[in-house]
DNA sequence: TCTAAACTTGACCATTTTGGTCAGGTATGT
DNA sequence: ACATACCTGACCAAAATGGTCAAGTTTAGA
């Protein structure tokens, strides 16, 4: 059970952002130097969270991206649902008629992995940009 | 971010287990059988369950495996533990002297997905087997 | 004592996912 | 016009996943 790197690094870059962008547009080059990211898999990243309208993109010189909301309004599982991170734990179909192993009944342990499920997102959809902002005002990068 | 099978079928496995093994030593196939789990597969995973002194093994005709503790002493924890089934959020290494992306200093979401793996290990380690059999009388395969 | 049931071990492998790179664009401020 | 920065999509190596296969060893019971 583990993060994807593309989740982690979204949230990064994201913080990155949201420290810079109330002055100028801030350019991938620059998150990818500070965060140590690539900048061609940033691209990647930002077109997701572009095309999810968590950013704004400014072309041209001096453009770069913009935060697109309150960072207070910019949840952990939006920016995860932006980049295709999604916290799976079920093989099981829920659209499928049949059960989970292709029985008639729902597997064993179906319920302990909805309530999983529901235990991971809740965390995330508590967890805000703005939060995590705060929490890094002490120990900079 | 995705639970591995290992995880799961490990999980599913005991839970048939632990149904049965009161009455006599519960042999992989009939758990295969029932659970729709490959017979390799489950030798692997039975393997590592008896390593970490979650499972006794019973040899010969009519043997099987029946369950080493109490099932409110195995926690989700002890089993994911055992098939190498690991909450892994950072890639930071935490022997490392130096800091998660090479730098000097921690990276800026480090304490974020520290918290990540707390709250989803926390949900592991209140969940026992017996939770589960409790959980499923209702609902059983 | 023979044999079948069941555990044991370890090698092997195809497929999918991950974590990117590369090579071209296109838009725009100066 | 040109440098900067966004934009797009093809491509790829390596690792993890989710197993299978083969060849044992052990033991209960006929």
């Amino acid at each position: 059970m583990k993060l994807t790197s593309k989740g982690r690094y979204a949230v990064m870059a994201l913080v990155d952002l949201a420290r810079f962008d109330n002055i100028n547009p801030v350019s991938l080059r620059d998150i990818s130097l500070r965060q140590g990211i690539s900048l061609d898999y940033l691209e990647q990243i930002f077109s997701k969270l572009k095309k999810n309208e968590i950013v704004k993109s400014i072309r041209g010189t001096q453009g770069g991206y913009v935060l697109n909301k309150n960072p207070n309004d910019i949840k952990l599982t939006n920016i995860f649902h932006a980049v295709d991170e999604k916290v799976k734990t079920v093989q099981c179909k829920k659209e499928s008629k049949k059960g989970c192993n292709g029985k008639a009944t729902k597997c064993i342990t179906h319920n302990l992995w909805d309530e999983l499920e529901i235990h991971i997102n809740t965390f995330f959809e508590n967890k805000s940009l703005k939060d995590l902002l705060n929490n890094n005002k002490d120990t900079r990068v």
